[in-house]
DNA sequence: TGAAATGTTGGGGCG
DNA sequence: ACGCCCCAACATTTC
């Protein structure tokens, strides 16, 4: 009778619908998660390796406070799913649906390998709402997030959260499994003290940062999002990326918010974050219709484009060296933390694919291995968005100018003095291009250009000529 | 969720 | 007083 709850990226208890069908079924319940070593492509980067660490501990923690565990195996899941079920004599298997395209072949495989043996049953609560049942009128799949978006608020009415089982039943003998440590997740060297240092991780941190956004930040949201050095970002994207929390839960944590209010809809002032929250919707969708996409750019017309082949470019925008402070200050928090401000990811990722021509799915492979919320669907819009090859992208012709943008959205350097601290004594007029600065007054400031910092790698204004020609040759 | 080039307008300095 | 020019500010077009 017993039933295997497989969990994957819904690393929580609350709103976690198969542990829900599990108990429903009554009889013993089995969490396991499986770390499959020899997963490719898209094989979990390093940062996400050291969240996954962290997240699971906390997950054990949870399940132990319910009587339970959770079983860690190692290896493919066809296999490991099917030697547990064998060993465990369980009837049932219970998991969450994903959207990426290796996740969905191996659910498919595992459909044909145990569903004669086992009752597997599947949640979908990866997403508000499933990609079938959002099309055009055309029943065609959106490729504009705006309708999308527009769409989604009419037909979207997602079910009420479910509250964490109070209880689990744990089965007679527990099965040998490996350890957390087994697992391998945490560098040797020990790097990932800026991961661990900047983040709370599991599923009451998650909880708490949404509480607490939702209560106090998520007002200000529209007018503070797009200023990296203020603190106006949820910051939920690794955990919304675990399953720490459900997008479900966010969803209504802002309804009820309202409705405390005695507002019967989202107040305006919520509404610019929950848009965002549909974008990731918006890319769980895409990946879902347009597989090939984590690889191949959507547009065909971008199929030959002449993509610059240049190692040593590449190698200084992922040191953040340059010499853009805008762009370097973000690659830096990105090395640091494990996270970039979002602003921050288009400004870097417009100088990798424009001013420097590399493809996009370098940077795309960097943020893969760096980032702590590496999400194959929000990756792979998010790069193909700037890169112009993809849905609803950007027009060829939009390059981001670093300086301008910097000047913008970190008006007194509040950002750029954080992460380049060799910078922190320049007045907030020249920090942003810091070549221009009177030698003066670089002078008084500490700052030996080329040597406490690099010199601007390349002129932006013929980057950008440059990147225009490429981009109005591959035009249809 | 862009930036630069180009065009237009209107206030103010100045002869 | 008047016309001229400059240029900031804003709008429009173009890449």
């Amino acid at each position: 009778m017993t039933t295997i709850v497989w969990f994957r990226r819904d690393l929580r208890l609350a709103d976690h619908s198969p542990l829900r069908m599990a108990c429903e079924r009554g009889g013993p319940v089995l969490p396991l998660f499986i770390w499959d070593p020899t997963r490719t492509p898209w094989a979990t980067g390093a940062a996400s390796r050291v969240w996954l660490h962290h997240s699971l501990h906390a997950l054990a923690q949870s399940l132990e406070a319910l009587g339970s565990r959770v079983l860690l195996r190692i290896g493919p899941p066809e296999a490991v799913l099917a030697a547990l079920a064998e060993e465990t004599r369980a009837t049932a298997l219970v998991f969450n649906r994903r959207l990426e395209p290796a996740e969905r072949e191996l659910e498919a495989r595992i459909a044909r390998r145990l569903g004669s043996r086992l009752d597997i049953e599947t949640g979908g609560d990866a997403v508000l709402i499933d990609p079938a049942a959002l099309h055009t009128a055309e029943r065609q799949p959106y490729r504009v997030f705006t309708p999308f978006w527009r769409r989604l608020r009419e037909v979207c009415r997602p079910p009420s959260p479910a509250s964490p089982p109070r209880r689990l039943v744990a089965p007679a003998t527990w099965p040998a499994g490996a350890t957390l440590a087994d697992l391998g997740l945490l560098p040797r060297l020990g790097w990932d003290r800026g991961i661990t240092d900047s983040w709370q991780i599991g599923e009451r941190a998650a909880a708490q940062r949404l509480d607490a956004f939702v209560a106090d930040g998520a007002a200000d949201y529209a007018v503070q999002r797009d200023f990296p050095g203020v603190d106006g970002v949820s910051r939920l994207s690794p955990h919304l990326h675990f399953g720490e929390v459900s997008p479900r839960q966010v969803w209504h944590a802002v309804a009820a918010h309202a409705a405390a209010q005695g507002q019967m809809t989202v107040p305006e002032t919520h509404v610019a974050w929950l848009r965002q929250l549909v974008w990731r919707e918006f890319a769980q969708h895409l990946l879902a219709h347009f597989p090939a996409t984590t690889d191949a750019p959507l547009r065909e017309d971008f199929a030959h484009f002449p993509w610059v082949e240049d190692p040593d470019g590449l190698a200084r925008w992922q040191r953040g060296e340059t010499g853009f402070p805008i762009v370097d200050a973000g690659m830096r928090e990105l090395w640091h933390t494990g996270w970039m401000h979002n602003r921050v990811r288009m400004i870097v990722a417009s100088f990798l694919t424009k001013d420097l021509g590399v493809h996009w799915l370098a940077g795309a492979r960097w943020f893969w291995d760096t980032l702590v919320d590496a999400d194959l669907a929000n990756n792979t819009l998010g790069w193909q968005w700037t890169a112009g090859c993809g849905a609803d992208a950007a027009p060829y012709f939009r390059v981001f100018n670093p300086i301008l943008q910097s000047t913008r959205f970190d008006p007194e350097g509040s950002y750029l003095r954080r992460w380049l601290p060799a910078l922190a004594r320049l007045p907030a007029a020249d920090i942003h291009a810091p070549w221009q600065a009177p030698p003066l007054t670089l002078a008084a400031a500490g700052v030996r250009l080329g040597v406490d910092y690099p010199a601007p790698m390349l002129d932006h204004g013929a980057a950008r000529t440059a990147a225009l020609a490429r981009l109005k040759r591959a035009q249809p």
